[in-house]
DNA sequence: CCTGGACTATTTGTATACAATAAGCTGCAC
DNA sequence: GTGCAGCTTATTGTATACAAATAGTCCAGG
C-alpha cells in the first residue's frame, strides 16, 4: 500500500487500524511493521508510533549510491562463481525482457518481472547472505520500485543492452568488468528516475 | 548470549524456552529473534525454527568486506559533512582509546567502547540513515565483537594511529583519504582476527 | 535390519485481553 | 489570549490461550 502510494508520507499507521483493513489480528500487523521499520519505509516516533516514510531527494540519491554500491560488489563475486546454467537463466530472462520492451507499448510489468528475476540471479550466484540481505532492503524501497515506471522506451533499451554486456562480462568471468557496468547500470536508473521525477514535479508547479 | 558464546552455533532457540530463562513471555522474545535473524545472528529453517548461526571462513571474510566497504562510504561521506565539534569529539575518544591501551596490561573493555563511540560519530556525520541501518547490522556480528579480545599491542597501537590518520583526514575534508584509510583500517582489522583465530584453532588440534 | 506410517509431542502462528504509556483536549487560572 | 493541570482517549507493550504445522517416536511389516 505505501509503494503502490496509497498511503501518503506522514500518515500515521496505527496496528489496530491496519488491523482492521487486513482482517487480521495485531500480531501479524506487529510483525510486518517491524520488519518495513527495517526497511525504512516506517519512520518511529521516539513513543513508538509508526509513519509511512517521506523521501527527501539525499535520501534518493543515498539509496541509489548504495544500491550502486552493493549491485557492484554482487557482480563482482558473481562473476567469478557465476554456473553457466545461471548465464543462461540470464540469457533467458533478458530475452523476455527484450520482447516486453519491443511492442508498441512496452509492457513494463513483465519489464519489471524479468529485470528483478535477473537481478536476483546475481544476487544469488554472489554467494553472500549478507550482501543478499542487505540488498534486498534496499530494493524493496518505493523510490527503485517507481523507477521503471518512469523509463521512457530509450531507457529501456538501454538497460536491456547493459544486460547484455554484464552477460557477457559473467560468460568471461572477468569481475572488474561485471561491477563497472553494474555500477554504470544503477546509475543510470538514477538519472532516469530523476529526470523524470524532477520532469513531473516542475510541471505540478 | 549469542556474543558471549552461551550457545554454541546450531543451539536451537524455541520462543518458550527463551521466554522461560528471560522471565518473559513469548511476544517479545518473538520481536527479539525477529531482529536477531534479520542480523544473520540467527537462522531459520524452512519450518520457521530458529537457530544460532554458524559462521564459515567464508561468511567472516564476507562479512569484513562488506563491512569495508560500507564504512568506506561512511568515512567518504562523513568527510565533507563532519562538524568541527564531531572532529573534537572524535579526538577525544582517540585520546581515550590511547590511555586505554598504554598500561602494562590493556583495557579492552574501555578500548572496545571508545572504539565504538568513535565509528558512531563517523556515521553520524555520514548523515545517512540508510547507510546507518545496513552498518549497524554488520558491526553487531560475533566477527566484528571478539576480534578486538584477539588484538595484541601492536594491533591496538595501529588501530589508534589509524584514527588518527582519519582524524587529519577529516580536519582536511579529503574523503577520498578518508575512505582509504577506513578500508584500511576495517581489512587490517580483518587479518589480525584471522591471525589470532587460526593460531587458535591451530592450538586446539 | 531397514522402511513406512500413524501417533504424540514440540514449536510456531494468530487472536485476544489487559496493562502501561503517551497524545490530545478541555477547562481554569493568570 | 496563553499556558498549564488534569482527564480522556488512542496506541503500543506484554501475557496468555488456542490453532496449525512440523518433527520426533514407536511399532508393524517386509
Amino acid at each position: 500500500m505505501i509503494l503502490a502510494g496509497e498511503l501518503p508520507p506522514g500518515t500515521q499507521l496505527s496496528e489496530e487500524a491496519l488491523a482492521l483493513r487486513c482482517e487480521v489480528s495485531r500480531t501479524p500487523v506487529r510483525d510486518a511493521l517491524r520488519r518495513l521499520e527495517s526497511d525504512l519505509l516506517i519512520r518511529r516516533s521516539e513513543s513508538q508510533r509508526s509513519f509511512v516514510a517521506d523521501w527527501s531527494d539525499d535520501d534518493i540519491e543515498d539509496a541509489f549510491e548504495l544500491r550502486a554500491m552493493l549491485e557492484a560488489q554482487a557482480a563482482r563475486r558473481a562473476a567469478t562463481r557465476i554456473a553457466p546454467a545461471q548465464v543462461e537463466a540470464l540469457r533467458h530472462h533478458n530475452r523476455l525482457i527484450g520482447a516486453a520492451i519491443a511492442g508498441e507499448r512496452p509492457d513494463i510489468p513483465a519489464f519489471l518481472d524479468n529485470n528483478r528475476a535477473f537481478h536476483e540471479i546475481i544476487l544469488t550466484a554472489a554467494g553472500s547472505s549478507r550482501l543478499a540481505s542487505l540488498l534486498t532492503r534496499l530494493i524493496e524501497q518505493p523510490v527503485v520500485w517507481r523507477t521503471a515506471q518512469n523509463y521512457d522506451r530509450e531507457n529501456l533499451q538501454r538497460s536491456h543492452h547493459e544486460h547484455e554486456e554484464l552477460i557477457a562480462a559473467f560468460a568471461r568471468g572477468d569481475a572488474a568488468w561485471a561491477a563497472s557496468i553494474m555500477t554504470g547500470h544503477i546509475r543510470r536508473a538514477f538519472h532516469a528516475y530523476l529526470d523524470a521525477y524532477t520532469a513531473q514535479r516542475t510541471a505540478a508547479e
